[in-house]
DNA sequence: AAGATCATGTAAATCGTTACATGATTGT
DNA sequence: ACAATCATGTAACGATTTACATGATCTT
């Protein structure tokens, strides 16, 4: 029942930026903004968003909406927002890092180093077409000057020279590779 | 008591690496190599370990060592090792990923731009001193030719370049932050 | 003698994902 | 009419972390 503790001040932080809104709209939100760093299922949602409006950090303000489709549309109460800054105040503690993409890269040894080129290559188009994705938000949200959308800009800034950096290392790599059979 | 999974594959793994070792040795040698994209702890270890013995993955060689500190050591087994292959040949899936410092980041409107600095500030040191870990590390294992460690390094380099290219964005982001103010 | 580190494990709590389940509405 | 997508939720399972628990040995 209680999906809690960072999926809470992911919701709390998604419902500050979007003054209301309901679980189906706050996971579409995410999947346009946060999902390179986090991502929220349904089903880790709305059974925070019931227990978050138990904590009275959120109310509900059940719209039924003009053409009377169910919704629960949340907003951050007083508290709601209190315990938001409190945790924003808060160091950010570093996550375990799990990718097994780097994981089988470090076994290469024990596969023929065609099957390590291959993840690599296709490592690179996955990011390539997230780069041309993040690309296109980062023109749609507008120059730097607008203070307005600084912290989406500089988190997808984040992403994007990651990215960048990463797709040279992939060139290297496969290089190297290839290098090692003579 | 089937803890299994990713952290099989992972300990599978090492112990292909190291030829023979015990859980604790094999997390101390995750700690200093794939500690940046992989981690286990104790508790995950020493289960997976005994069910891995279960299926024949692996075996017992029970050393007592010469100064008879118990130990449980370890060895692939043939099975082990064509599981381990088997895993290696598909293509890795892209695991969640989750970024509390991103994600303090993204919602920094709703704290002072201080604050924001302070995290990034922090960050940074953080990262400079995996930095130099890292440089370290690699200039302990040598150069890119001795085709020993080339998986060693390639993943280390990704590491590197990721962290260099961080270190940048930091300074970017805390002058765009700054420049805020005025 | 004390503190660090070697060494292994269990139990409980937490957390997250996948599959399941349902039904309305909008666009074509 | 049919497909897509809006919209919300539950149940089961799988996996991970934290706390608990113990004791030997090595280093200073």
């Amino acid at each position: 029942m209680a999906k809690s503790n960072k999926s809470q001040y992911a919701i709390l932080g998604m419902l500050a930026l979007l003054k209301k809104s309901s679980g189906y709209d706050l996971k579409k939100n995410m999947e346009s903004t946060t999902q390179y760093f986090w991502k929220e299922t349904f089903s880790s949602i709305y059974p925070v968003l019931e227990d978050l409006e138990k904590q009275k950090l959120i109310s509900k303000v059940e719209t039924t909406k003009k053409n009377d489709r169910k919704r629960n549309v949340y907003t951050l109460t007083a508290q709601g927002k209190s315990k938001l800054k409190d945790w924003l105040l808060l160091p950010p503690e570093d996550m375990q890092m799990r990718n097994e993409f780097l994981l089988k890269l470090f076994f290469g040894n024990m596969v023929p180093t065609e099957v390590t080129i291959a993840h690599i290559e296709h490592h690179k188009q996955e990011i390539t077409s997230k780069l041309a994705f993040y690309k296109a938000v980062q023109g749609e949200i507008g120059d730097f000057e607008s203070n307005e959308f600084v912290y989406s800009l500089i988190t997808l800034d984040h992403g994007i020279r990651l990215i960048q950096s990463s797709l040279e290392w992939c060139d290297a790599a496969i290089s190297t590779l290839k290098s090692l059979k003579s």
